[in-house]
DNA sequence: TTGTACGCGTTATCAC
DNA sequence: GTGATAACGCGTACAA
């Protein structure tokens, strides 16, 4: 087992110091350009790179940003995870993703864990399956920066990347109204969580705007899953009179409860207007296709990574949300 | 700007040596149950977490693995990495997850910084915008474990986690022919991949044991993205006799082609019928439903995580390539 | 059971 | 422009 080469290697190998061979290998000005000819040439051929360990250990610094997401293999998160890999490495930075599950516990284990890895910030979207946010403030401790997006957090000091999920869901809402519903219910998601209740106040303040009731049987909270959905929707065939109208946080829950309306020989959207929420590329494809709403997710990444490397860089950001463009898909389910 | 708590803080605050602290946050035998106490009290208090980077320096392991994929937002590699989390997570590894976007250049990069991170093992699925894979020989030179996934390599020594590509294509051609299908033409994948030839290969040896012709002009090489899809769509309408079956090497071209054949008013599966590749979500939703193969992606990521691990615990991993279960899934567009 | 001393590989700081 | 030395924070062989 032959053992990696390392700066001293180098040096020894030149009849230099181990200093110079690192300064020459940072491009310092101070080394003369023969002798950083020569070094590089020596490390090629001894196959060395740098122990970044040993380096980051060093400069107390990583060059490394932690991601807490619920799960990488939902279209928006690993599309918002893109958008900040483009900007990370575009400055040198790396990524560490790791995924919560919705689960606050592994959230704090994984909080705990890439703050030991010494990473110099964080992006989270954070779990939903509780309130305490608590173990947050370990991150306030080590005096990190950290930016949340899509979900706001403001139980510490942290920029917040968000859509404006009230617009949105109001304007769904409205459309819905336009197109003729009267009677819409609302797939709400479950969890103490910003988007949320945010759509479920856009919602509300479409009906009461155009001054129609809503039943408090309309809005059904779930998880959103496709069995939920599919639930939901026998529900809402069963209440009398029948709903004309799904306004639905998430795409999921819209298109399976589409498929169960439609087994029961319901017709969309003329017997029903269906829209959903988050621009999931199924929504294409799906007959009818699905109205949904396009959170921009890779803009949404960008964005977060950019701020994020400011506070890194020292700048001070303002304390007000960064709100992402989002709009409405208009497609058939809605029309 | 508060410093972080060392061990060094910890053993000045209770009059004892680091060394004694450092033994007793690692749980050593060799530390009274009471000073552990002591020392694990002291360190909750002062809000202590040990430096990764230091311990890892030191000990020469980091317990994290780098993974090189194409693309993370694609519904197969995002899979394929919740199901390597899974284990690696179990072990008390870490995951740095990187993209290539498919350029072997990239690629090197990313095995040059993963490996100077020191990450004690790699799972990659490689590029495949070339043949030229000497940058993976960096990896044997620091004498690192690595687990090729879903695209062979056979470059440099190494585990291959494969699905049987050959058998699938065999199997999926043979379904369309059952179904009576006669001038089936194969939307196939270009690069220097496995798995790709090998689809190439199993479609033609279905063909040929059926006695079936094969035109030279009915094998479309593309990257089949959308477009390439709904382009060969309407090349192989323009086709005499027009062929009668569609097999896909992935879902995304056979369904954008779908799309340009209803388009031009045929119907599927009657007219034409198709069969994809992949098992994505959305063919689930299309109209018709698409064929496809489940290549069981999370399976893969959890053996292809539980072989390296093996590897980086010191057992030796027979040569042959691990081979995951996947299988047909008969939908409406080849019926 | 605890303390001493040193090394992991790199870089910052001072000297020349 | 280069060399010597210490320090980053931790782990471990050896001594006590």
């Amino acid at each position: 087992m032959k053992k990696k080469a390392t700066i001293h290697d180098i040096a020894k190998e030149l009849n230099i110091n181990a200093s110079t061979v690192s300064r020459a290998l940072a491009d310092s000005p101070r080394v003369k350009a023969k002798t950083k000819d020569l070094i590089r040439a020596k490390a090629l051929e001894m196959g060395y790179s740098r122990n970044h360990l040993a380096s980051n250990l060093r400069r107390r610094k990583t060059s490394t940003i932690g991601v807490i997401v619920p799960n990488i293999s939902r279209f928006f998160f690993s599309t918002a995870i893109a958008g900040m890999e483009a900007i990370a490495s575009q400055q040198g930075y790396n990524l560490i993703i790791c995924q919560s599950h919705d689960s606050t516990e592994r959230e704090a284990q994984l909080i705990e864990t890439l703050l030991a890895h010494q990473v110099d910030g964080l992006m989270i979207s954070i779990a939903m399956d509780g309130d305490d946010r608590s173990h947050l403030q370990r991150i306030e401790d080590y005096e990190k920066p950290v930016v949340f997006f899509d979900r706001a957090c403001h139980t510490i000091k942290g920029h917040n990347v968000l859509i404006d999920d009230y617009a949105r869901a109001f304007e769904a809402t409205e459309q819905l109204i336009q197109k003729g519903c009267k009677r819409i219910v609302h797939f709400a998601g479950q969890g103490d969580v910003s988007i949320y209740s945010e759509r479920i106040k856009g919602y509300l303040a479409a009906m009461a705007k155009h001054g129609l009731e809503v039943k408090e049987e309309w809005i059904m909270k779930s998880r959103l899953k496709k069995l939920d959905g599919e639930e939901m929707a026998w529900k809402l065939m069963s209440m009398n009179p029948r709903p004309d109208g799904i306004f639905s946080a998430n795409d999921i829950a819209a298109i399976s409860a589409i498929d169960a309306l439609r087994e029961a020989t319901l017709s969309i959207p003329e017997d029903i207007k269906v829209f959903g929420f988050s621009g999931e590329p199924i929504s294409m494809f799906t007959s009818p296709n699905l109205s949904t709403v396009d959170q921009n997710p890779e803009l949404m990444g960008n964005k977060a990574a950019e701020i994020l490397l400011k506070q890194i860089n020292g700048e001070e950001i303002p304390d007000s949300p960064t709100v992402i463009e989002s709009k409405l898909v208009l497609r058939q389910s809605s029309n």
